[in-house]
DNA sequence: CAAGTGCTATTGTATGACAATTAAAAAGTG
DNA sequence: CACTTTTTAATTGTCATACAATAGCACTTG
């Protein structure tokens, strides 16, 4: 996402973790089946143990697979998956249908954000005010896509902040994927109109003004428009 | 959680992972700060280099921390934490307050599960209805308390599955957190008295009628019962 | 046939070496 | 002196090798 993050980590370990992962997120190798060993994975990449094993120990740590001596490393049931990980997100989103992928997020979003939003509006501290201020404008100022983006991205991550509850800032990245998802679809330089801006200014206001019924409603209202945004025909994306 | 979970995993870098863990939850490295070197680490551990870097990956998969060359391992931003791994909330868990926390994971219950219950109701399948039915009966017939939470998180994952969205799975670690804690200030034998297996009954002949506003409304009522009994004064817990 | 007993494949840990990266210090330059 | 370039050094990244611990499986033995 930032300018410098193009290159991202080239690690050798990083490298093969997302190799092995998003193998197992396309279902090259389905819950409860066992990985090649260690040495294997070595071989095949032309690489030490000692890095292979360090990428294991990446899928563990998010929940992918368990290792045991003697048996070898087991990919793990799905509902052990860490499904809200930053990378296994990216993983899964390579894997799996963009417009299936599309309708999860904007189906969590309407389950999570109305209600952040009404947190938000009750318990914001005034340092979390001026951050979604600033959201705001930076999102009234883009002129580019993404500029766009990264500003209406900003914004939600504010409004999650100042729900004041650490438990829901996983959500973030969710967020980040739909609309980030959303924007590749758009090609305009400012793909905001005008009414997308004034419902967000609803939103705001409402937080603003401390009113949590208004603010959920207005973050309903927001969804319905990305919703609109979502279900016109659209054309494929490059890459 | 399950019976012969008790050893939990003994290896080196799992436990220097969740010493290192519980100490950046704790606040004793604050995020931005820097980490002792690897090697510092295995003098301290008494340990081999190896195994600390297999504990710092773990913790780099988790989003805890960010190691470069010729500067070391910095502290992120908790904004980058993954609070819903299974691992980093116990390290959580053990670091903050206790009724501050169960109040969190009450107030993110009452954001997801109503939208959970009605998403249930709209699209569970045969076999995910029999599932949910099987955790019912199992509440029911739950003398002990370990059974009786058990089969109450059974319940309440039961219904998240039925929601047919992968991304929601990652909250039943909130569930089970939540209500594992809830247990805990219970001594009778079966904490869940006859009031609360009704509104569980409820909630179930909602989804069995595919009645998504009734499900969601069963739902609410049953998140009510619990905020009751967690506001009742409580004991302290052991340990 | 049943219970234990050793075999062996695989991960877990240790050690030591060198490569790559890059912040910070040192040296050069106008 | 200010500013740029080069050098240095601290730290992580990768490699190779060896041995320990674990646990499924075949085999032995009563």
């Amino acid at each position: 996402m930032n300018k410098s993050e193009t290159k991202s980590k080239n690690n050798l370990h990083v490298k093969f973790a997302r190799n092995i992962g998003e193998r197992i997120l396309l279902g090259e190798f389905v819950p409860g089946s066992l990985l090649p060993n260690e040495a294997a994975w070595g071989k095949a990449f032309g690489a030490s143990r000692t890095v292979v094993r360090e990428a294991l120990k990446t899928l563990m740590a998010k929940g992918l697979i368990e290792s045991r001596p003697k048996i070898g490393s087991r990919v793990l049931p799905r509902t052990m998956w860490n499904i809200l990980d930053r990378d296994v997100l990216e993983w899964h989103h390579a894997a799996v249908d963009r417009h299936a992928f599309i309708r999860s997020t904007q189906e969590v979003r309407r389950l999570v954000e109305p209600g952040v939003a009404l947190l938000a509006a009750n318990k914001r501290t005034p340092a979390q005010l001026a951050r979604l201020q600033d959201a705001f404008t930076a999102m009234k100022k883009a002129k580019t896509t993404p500029e766009a983006v990264e500003a209406d991205v900003e914004f939600h991550e504010a409004l999650m902040a100042a729900a004041n509850n650490e438990l829901l800032l996983p959500f973030g990245i969710i967020i980040e994927k739909a609309l980030g998802n959303l924007f590749d679809f758009t090609t305009n330089s400012n793909p905001r109109p005008k009414a997308a801006i004034k419902l967000h200014e609803r939103v705001l206001l409402s937080v603003i003004a401390a009113n949590g019924a208004a603010a959920s409603k207005a973050m309903q209202l927001l969804l319905n428009d990305t919703d609109e945004l979502i279900s016109k025909p659209v054309r494929k994306t490059k890459r």
